[in-house]
DNA sequence: GCTCAATGTTTACGACGTTAACTTAAGCGC
DNA sequence: GCGCTTAAGTTAACGTCGTAAACATTGAGC
């Protein structure tokens, strides 16, 4: 796409950027949900251990597509769940967010799920990584939901609508369940918190 | 046409389930979930391309590992189940088995819900794929459980139990959740069908 | 204008999945 | 027993991959 950019330059504008970005294409649109960092680099219009500059190998890059699946997946939560003032609709409408934004992104999901607590591992924590953004709103949605609870069931209400959203995606992105949004709204708006 | 899947041993003895035994054990000891398709051969004293006398690709032996993983899940689930006379109580041990047997065998898991759907189209569906047996212990649960709900309010009820305790398995085999025998019962024993 | 670090390139290596052509041996009719 | 057929295994080869090493080009700052 952006191989022939006005660029007979020998350094590229940012290359990091446009290979995160080119690698979100190729892993979207393979039906593997893999890709190949030469293949990475080709579409980039460079060569292919020019990647090595930028990350020190594939699972470094594998990270960086994981942390902007997360920066991505945060915006869109927070985006369906602006404006709504009931605590229980906004919660709702967050959880729904995350079954569709999985569905309109499944390779990327699958990947963030799959190396979830690596990326986290190694994203640099000084600025709040982005991995663990997603997780706050929800800790924030159940502690405004929940005010008298404890700790201790606050953490059970937390990983019983994480992993209810988060199961329901990977079976509808497997196939094993119809990805059906009156399915998705059924299952979700009969969570209480 | 019939199975042939008995011993028709000519040379190896019967490569063919060699083969699969041996691509368990490198899938669940490699960190990366995954293994080489020279490898298996070399692990089964074989040649690297002995093994497309017995599958046509790589793709074919993981289905038959995703096959053969369904059938110790439900063995599992069933196992679980069986001699408990109350009906919620055998419900809720087999869904606690379904995430004990993801923690027990995490990559295999993950290959099972990664490729359940192409593995269930692949399986020869005259004697019941085993791909579809837990499927069918769930909805036979749902059935004694909500015996006079119809088959739309079934289906929901069987798509929430199956996402969560997917979902927990998930994030507990990610990291994302601490792989807790007493999280796992609060989740799942606080489930209402 | 020279130097240097950052950013690219070329070349090379071993491993991989897979194809093609060849070899071995088990079971069967004679 | 004796060949035939054919399933089950072999070696050799191709193109691709991730990655390391050595070299080339650039832009920024003294």
């Amino acid at each position: 796409m952006n191989a022939d950019e006005p660029r007979a330059a020998y350094h590229h504008g940012d290359l990091r950027r446009a290979l995160v970005l080119n690698a979100l294409a190729l892993l979207e649109q393979g039906s593997a949900g893999e890709f190949s960092l030469r293949e990475v680099a080709r579409l980039s219009g460079v060569s292919a251990t020019a990647v090595y500059r930028h990350f020190p190998d594939k699972d470094a890059l594998y990270a960086a597509l994981v942390v902007e699946g997360y920066e991505r997946l945060a915006d869109a939560q927070q985006a369906a769940a602006a404006g709504l003032s009931d605590r229980r609709a906004a919660f709702r409408a967050s959880g729904r967010a995350y079954v569709h934004f999985a569905l309109a992104n499944p390779a990327l999901f699958r990947l963030m799920s799959s190396r979830a607590h690596a990326a986290a591992a190694t994203a640099d924590a000084a600025d709040g990584a982005p991995v663990n953004r997603a997780k706050r709103l929800l800790l924030d949605h159940v502690a405004a939901l929940r005010p008298g609870a404890s700790t201790a069931e606050r953490t059970v209400t937390v990983v019983q609508a994480w992993a209810l959203v988060h199961g329901l995606a990977v079976l509808m992105l497997g196939g094993q369940v119809p990805p059906d949004a009156a399915l998705i709204d059924a299952v979700v708006d009969d969570f209480r918190p």
